[in-house]
DNA sequence: ATGAAAGCGCTAACAT
DNA sequence: ATGTTAGCGCTTTCAT
């Protein structure tokens, strides 16, 4: 049997306070009972109770990482290793502990009982879709920071870390234009995403700004195939394509076939610029143009964010993290 | 203010042994108090504190998932994706929910509190190698499931689900000596963790069955630059090599271009057999013949182990999944 | 079938 | 600096 603060405290013939203050590392004890009470705890084993601590203290020490995504999308996306591990190492430096919770789950009344049930001080919600409407009503009684502006206006109200999608698009699409490139198409993300959204509207002010035509999108759902469908369709809109921004490199990986089939060089014929810089994109041939975003920041800044949050500090409502053009052959410089 | 079991007990007019019994599902509930409490508890959102509740019932509801691994390696190993999907899978069919803890954290002390203190009601671990002790002092206070052999005999006492590491490996190997090769090398996994110790000794079994040499063994981590380093060795060594079994498909994938540079053809001169059947194996050139283990399974089986043994159920000391060879270019079929 | 009452192990005022 | 005393919100005998 696991001892208590009791035993302990009978050990080192304290009271329980004392041992309490000892365990949560107060300064008003003295050394010499502090040193008997350590030795006691050493002894005996001794491991506080969370759900004791919990239901006296009214925190947990544990957030929770939400992904509203499938198990199999959240492994399959390198952006997501790189985020998860920003997350976990800022909060290992921290009393925090983190909790993991993936998709199919997070929309489920169990996982709403355990955030709402006081089982995490805090959460971190990513990729947020539109249709997901599971998180609202625990915004009222858990912080909650959002990775990726939430598109759902609703949520407006809590802080939010996101990199700057439109910013992004319309640096890589000005390359494109830089590169002389006039009929240039994109293949968008999800609508319902704001990854989605915001970085086609990047591209799309690109080309305003340059007085070229921005009617030339095909949307995707960030997956290979949906990429190579879409760059189907763009092809049969456009066959004089010459320039090419896509929402994310695995929908690039998605069209290069199709280009090649089509008898399309890149970036002879066409030059393309992705989004992401994944692990892949290097190794893509023609190796891959596009902008890379800091995933491990990202999660890091997200996590920073909450744990500020949760100590009362003051947050910024939206902190956006800049993205950066990696060039390489499929959009070389001139 | 999240509503308490007092308040519903108050608005429902009864006592709060009564709610308990209605949100705990008990059938000794006349319908229709059942049913006023079930309106009081909709009316006033109560969702049951955890931390109350598990302090009194001395569960929680909660299993970690123990991985010893860098956060990157988890997601960078493709293995691991299906595997946590079965085992998330596995649970949401469940009361438990699933807490996944990644590795510089396990290690860690306040992971080993989070754990000992009655964060969670058991706990499976993958993964282990024989350089990791930080599991040895949970193991008498808390339910574990190990994920794989450990490798550590102090463990041995603890239920273990693994796939048919021996056995894929013979079979593997048998495969390449009934297509008639004779010098027949390996590319070893790590001697520090089971799954490599085991495919070892299976490859082993097959050449000694069949009277042939069995001393060509190198030795890598499962990474490909590792598997392209002992290509390199083995090549030195035997030359004339013309068959090979590779402990994982990353390996494999390693030692194909050592082979190519080497000028020797796969499978005309050299036939070879991995393992795992990852994403990869199928598209390398040429296609990649590998033992596939049911990763998914593999999860589900776990969490159903341990979710059996928490009910105080018996479960087998040891689950073995079979594998399964997957014939593909790199060593076709006669 | 329902209620009363005693904790579960800890923290946090409040005293001293 | 240390002890005393209430709870935290729930489950669980034990009565009735």
């Amino acid at each position: 049997m696991a001892a208590t603060l009791e035993l302990v405290a009978r050990a080192a013939g304290v009271s329980r306070a004392t041992v309490s203050r000892v365990v949560n590392g107060s300064t008003q004890v003295s050394p010499r009972v502090t040193q008997r009470v350590v030795e006691a705890i050493e002894r005996l084993g001794y491991v506080p109770n969370r759900a004791a601590r919990s239901l006296a203290s009214r925190r947990t020490d544990v957030v929770a990482l939400i992904v509203p995504e499938t198990t199999s999308t959240v492994f399959d996306d390198p952006f997501f290793a790189a985020f998860v591990q920003g997350v976990a190492r800022f909060l290992a430096e921290t009393e925090y502990t983190l909790n993991l919770l993936i998709a199919p789950e997070a929309s489920s009344e169990k996982t709403r009982r355990y955030l709402l049930g006081g089982g995490v001080d805090g959460a971190l919600v990513v990729s947020h879709h539109s249709g997901d409407h599971s998180y609202l009503d625990l915004q009222r009684s858990l912080p909650i920071v959002f990775g990726g502006r939430p598109i759902n206006p609703e949520l407006a109200e809590h802080p939010v870390v996101d990199v700057d999608n439109p910013g992004g698009a319309r640096i890589g699409t000005e390359h494109l234009i830089g590169l002389g490139r006039r009929r240039i198409g994109t293949i968008a993300g999800r609508a319902d995403m704001t990854a989605g959204v915001d970085r086609l509207s990047g591209w799309r002010d690109a080309l305003r700004a340059a007085g070229l035509d921005d009617g030339l999108v095909e949307f995707g759902d960030f997956t290979p195939a949906s990429g190579a469908a879409a760059m189907r369709r763009l092809l049969e809109r456009e066959p004089r394509l010459d320039g090419l921004f896509v929402a994310n490199d695995l929908m690039a990986a998605g069209a290069y076939p199709v280009l090649r089939d089509a008898g399309r060089r890149i970036p002879e014929d066409i030059a393309i610029v992705g989004f992401d810089d994944d692990a892949f994109a290097a190794t893509l041939s023609p190796s891959l143009t596009t902008l890379r975003q800091p995933s491990a920041e990202l999660g890091a800044t997200l996590a920073g964010t909450l744990v500020r949050l949760l100590a009362g500090e003051d947050v910024l409502a939206s902190t956006i993290l800049p993205t950066r053009l990696v060039v390489r052959e499929s959009a070389p410089n001139p």
